[in-house]
DNA sequence: ATATCTGTTTGATGTATAGCAATCAGCATT
DNA sequence: AATGCTGATTGCTATACATCAAACAGATAT
């Protein structure tokens, strides 16, 4: 919510070892080689936002794209009633705003940062003049937005067809590799912005975890437990029928 | 809902000069010069469907995306329990599926005709090529797609945050040119399918007609009076603070 | 004209969710 | 220990919406 666009540390490109393996791992950065990767990484500089920093704000010309390091980033719409949408949430090894950067719209939403975090700030000036030379990096990108698109695409489904509860525990779901039996889980961010994600409010949140008790759910502060996983899953499905 | 992929007609490319003015305009192709669409368009087949016929299935590999040049295209996705959620429509003058099959990925969404339609089918094996030889193609490409996530981030926040006759009078709204006064607009396809776009039930859908009355919008079949658009967007507005 | 079909409207009812308010729990400040 | 602050939970109530069912209208076929 902060409006003032926050006085960021940017610091020129120095990628520590890992990190450096976590941009190159990056959806649009994949399947490029190394040198490329390497020369557009010149291009870049790290930024460093505090929790509650704003990145831009919707309306606003997009000049570069963003990765993500470390933190969690939010984009949201407000709307003229002045109440707030998220539309997304991102997290390490994830990169957003790559096509409306890359043709210079207007952002269609404002993003600000949800904790401390640490992203790789890529501009777009340089980067066209890099896929008039190499157009693999423009196929590459377009990879990478197919993969956003996608995941609209599941949003709006699961906002339209999916209740609340089924949403809650999807997003659980989402959050561990378990594939069987037990699971524990630190929620990534605060409930209030999960709900946003999700589209509900705080209580209905709450009241969404209380109902999944009877699955095998248990939320303690930020600690999830899940007995089951797979009961989990049966479970929402089961409720499908049962009414 | 048809399964069969439907033999439809398959010309080579044919268009008549409305069409192909058309086609020029479209958001991938304005930008670039004429010949280069020209060349584009050589690779292209032009494609009739009727009312009802598929055009790719969820999970589909896919190797063409699509312009329309006339009727109605419904984009949608099946989940487990049956129940169909639409994604999308689109009608004459959009393309969609441009970056899912641009990178060979699979459809995230089926896709079928709504009404007889005509669709230019744009194959991306030799478009990939094209785009290794002119990058700038790559550039419209990726700004096309930018667009189409800036309609899905709408549809996001519409799902999020307005209530159904919200969005009902926002779709007629968007329907209709006239800035001020009375504005006449026949429905572009069945209520059905619009319930469905709008993320609601028929039965939902048209009690949100009903209830629009009272702010100047009469229905009788496909027709549809506003007596004036600016009393139709004070009326949304105004309910918002009077609950 | 009658029958039939499909799409639409209307009514009755149950449920999910939002909104408001009170309470509570954790945490930091003093 | 007392104070406030913020986030989270819970109860209560209003409402929007889905679901089921019935009536209805326009089109087509018999």
């Amino acid at each position: 919510m902060t409006q003032d666009n926050a006085v960021s540390a940017s610091k020129s490109i120095d990628l520590t070892g890992d990190d450096l393996n976590l941009v190159r791992s990056v959806a649009m950065f994949r399947v490029l080689p190394f040198e490329i990767v390497e020369q557009i990484l010149s291009d870049c500089s790290i930024e460093e936002y505090q929790s509650g920093d704003g990145l831009f704000l919707q309306g606003e010309r997009a000049e570069a794209f963003f990765i993500v390091l470390s933190g969690w980033i939010k984009l949201y719409r407000v709307t003229a009633q002045g109440d707030e949408t998220v539309i997304g949430v991102f997290t390490r090894g994830q990169s957003f705003a790559e096509a409306v950067a890359l043709v210079n719209k207007e952002f269609p939403a404002s993003c600000e940062a949800v904790t401390d975090a640490r992203l790789v700030r890529v501009p777009c000036v340089r980067l066209r003049q890099r896929i008039m030379q190499k157009p693999e990096i423009g196929l590459a990108m377009i990879a990478s937005t197919a993969q956003h698109l996608h995941l609209l695409v599941q949003e709006v489904e699961q906002l339209k067809a999916r209740t609340g509860a089924e949403r809650v525990s999807e997003f659980l779901l989402s959050l561990t590799d378990v594939e069987q039996g037990a699971a524990v889980i630190a929620l990534p961010y605060e409930k209030m912005l999960i709900a946003g994600r999700l589209g509900m409010t705080q209580e209905t949140l709450s009241r969404s975890f209380a109902r999944l008790r009877r699955y095998g759910v248990k939320v303690s502060g930020r600690m999830v437990n899940i007995a089951d996983v797979d009961q989990l899953r049966q479970g929402i499905f089961r409720d499908n029928y049962a009414g």
